[in-house]
DNA sequence: CTTTACCTTGGGGTTACCCTTATGTTTGAC
DNA sequence: GTCAAACATAAGGGTAACCCCAAGGTAAAG
């Protein structure tokens, strides 16, 4: 199999396969007559699985870890189960920080409705972003 | 002022003043003594602008259009009240995501909280990623 | 004059890919 | 058989918004 049909049996990109093979992800060999990447079986289903992977939050580098122990001929469930929990305290953490800029943005777009466009070249850029106030922000 | 102090009367850090140089946000002079970056106080103005631009959600290419046309001696305004609009709804758009991504963890844990490690070597690489499926997903 | 502390610069790294350029290969018409 | 169209490949650069590092410059104190 060369790069686009291991994605296609995959359902995912050329590119995508290329770059987890940079990441020592699939290891495949190279056709000595034109130098593309060959893959084999295995190489399929470690692509399957870092797919899968991503699809619930894991990162590469937690894909190359576990592909890693599994090598090594360790089960790398007990590493999954707490890799999951750390992804998903990040996730959590991030959606709770894009609220509160959600909201920000909201409040920001409320008061600007009530004021008129700045004019410019009296030494600000723009009035409205620069006389912007968190709500509560003064004591 | 160099890149430190204006970092400092600016409560952000000498990396970001200098990321922002590269980009055009400042424009300092060299000292011819040293190469040292020189800004002056439009280059203080301009950074609170960014920062400020920055924590409502603007990208810093919306802060280089912005202070673009500021300094073309247009009103940015119009483009600023359309411009959070978009960002808004991007960052509405992360949160779903984000979101849902979420929540097939919290079923992915659940879900192995039931099942045994697996045993490794058997082709695949953690049986529990493996074996994880959407619930809902089979018809 | 030297130690110490702080400051500067340019360049590389981060995440998970996507895009471009220049080349290579296969397929079909003729 | 050959010519072109259509598709594939490789490597390297780009993305966002910085952070980090090594190597070296500089200012103040002793």
């Amino acid at each position: 199999m060369n790069v686009s049909q291991l994605a296609r049996r995959a359902g995912t990109t050329a590119d995508t396969v290329r770059h987890y093979t940079e990441l020592g992800l699939l290891r495949p060999e190279r056709n000595p007559a034109n130098g593309y990447r060959e893959y084999g079986k295995a190489d399929l289903a470690r692509l399957n699985f870092s797919l899968q992977a991503r699809s619930l939050g894991f990162t590469l580098q937690d894909v190359s870890a576990l592909i890693a122990e599994s090598d090594a001929g360790k089960s790398p469930c007990q590493h999954t189960r707490s890799l999951i929990e750390q992804r998903l305290t990040e996730v959590e953490a991030r959606i709770a920080e894009l609220t509160r800029l959600s909201q920000r943005m909201r409040s920001a777009i409320v008061q600007w409705a009530s004021r008129p466009d700045c004019s410019p070249g009296n030494g600000t850029v723009c009035g409205l972003i620069q006389s912007w106030e968190e709500e509560g922000s003064h004591e």
